[in-house]
DNA sequence: TCGATATTCTAGCGCAAGTTAGAATTTTCG
DNA sequence: CGAAAATTCTAACTTGCGCTAGAATATCGA
């Protein structure tokens, strides 16, 4: 039974190959590429339980049980989604951290090699809802965002620390940037017009510099 | 056929009607309410395809069919979730703005109720996907939230002029700022801990303030 | 208490979507 | 070209869920 071939496992092979098979595999891997990459954008659309086969699967001119090639079940395909969603988030995140500079300009440049990414590789499943997933995916994916969201964290107690960044909850803020962030993959593709530079430029507005204009009253008491 | 009662013509009495009527359809109404007030809280949590009859009605002890009896299916109770959400939201918009003040100081009044409401009423429908309604359903909702959200660029735009919200696109910092509130409503309830002012003062940290301190880079290009 | 009304339940239909088996087709390579 | 492998399709099974019909129970006024 041809089905029983697998071609997941082809991503990392044995010893002793030949080189041609590869070539087939290579092929394989490039479409489980795709595939991975429209349920990707149609879960992140329409969320996991309205995003069906069918639909993944006409998004490359096939028939849902095609996919079943690929991924055993539906499940897997989301959580594979997932974990390439948080693959690439993680990769940027330690790239911008290696990079060095101080706490704020790491959150600068996060924030632009995210939006820059999503422009290549499209919305992302960042966050967000992982419900349906069984429990242990669900918790290694929880794990994982979690694992993410400390990292940012630490980007705000080292701006804390030298003196970029001002004084507030890491944990909470991380939150409200990440409700930003998983909102933007929603609403932003459908906007025409809409550059990066110009959400830099939102994001610079409203996060860094604080929408308080030169007039603000100093303490937020006086507003009443 | 009892069924055919419609006790949503309840709330609306004709002229004429004894006041006795009024005690159970008062009852009815009540049960309404709270069969709403699950919907939203269950389809928020777990998105409208996943949330099932049978779920929302468990959370009264009542069967699926028995939800049949308020609602005539689920995209009106949907529906009327999204307009219950959206008229709460408005009304604090239109309070808000009517007790007057500055541009920054209406905003932080706004965000401030907002989450006051949200501790009385629960999370709501307030943006986000209505991709499952129809047609018309799904116009209406959507043009009420452009209505909303103008709205709240009114905001920005008065504290402009008036000098307490520094120069910004207000649109796409509104954009944000509904990010923040829309995934505030499927994280924050799972917190234990959290208290409407701690997120008050993230808020306040992150969005009026600004993260940048003292020893921020003026130029963000500063960063590299 | 009793009849009428309001409310909820049990049982089941119909359909959409995940999944599978196996046939059909395409691709690869000697 | 021809065989073997890889890939996709057709057709059908299964399950879960929205929904309905009608029976059963609870509530309430008289």
């Amino acid at each position: 039974m041809a089905k029983g071939a697998d071609p997941v496992a082809l991503t990392s092979r044995g010893l002793g190959d030949d080189i041609r098979p590869m070539a087939q595999s290579q092929k394989s891997v490039k479409k489980r590429e795709a595939i991975l990459r429209a349920a990707i954008e149609i879960i992140n659309a329409k969320g996991f339980a309205a995003a069906t086969m069918t639909d993944i699967a006409a998004a490359l001119d096939l028939k849902d049980a095609a996919l079943y090639y690929y991924f055993p079940n539906k499940q897997a395909l989301a959580y594979a989604g997932h974990q390439r969603s948080l693959e690439r988030f993680e990769a940027i995140l330690v790239k911008v951290d290696a990079d060095g500079g101080t706490g704020l300009c790491k959150l600068r440049r996060f924030l632009q090699a995210l939006l820059d990414d999503a422009v290549d590789n499209g919305p992302q499943l960042y966050f967000g809802d992982s419900s349906y997933l069984d429990q242990d995916q669900r918790q290694a994916i929880e794990a994982w965002t979690a694992r993410l969201s400390r990292r940012l964290e630490r980007f705000l107690e080292e701006g804390m620390a030298d003196g970029t960044i001002a004084p507030c909850e890491p944990a909470l803020v991380v939150q409200l940037m990440v409700g930003m962030l998983i909102w933007l993959t929603k609403w932003a593709p459908g906007t025409p017009g809409l550059t990066n530079q110009r959400l830099l430029d939102a994001i610079e507005a409203l996060a860094m510099k604080g929408l308080a204009g030169p007039k603000a009253p100093a303490p937020p008491e006086a507003c009443g």
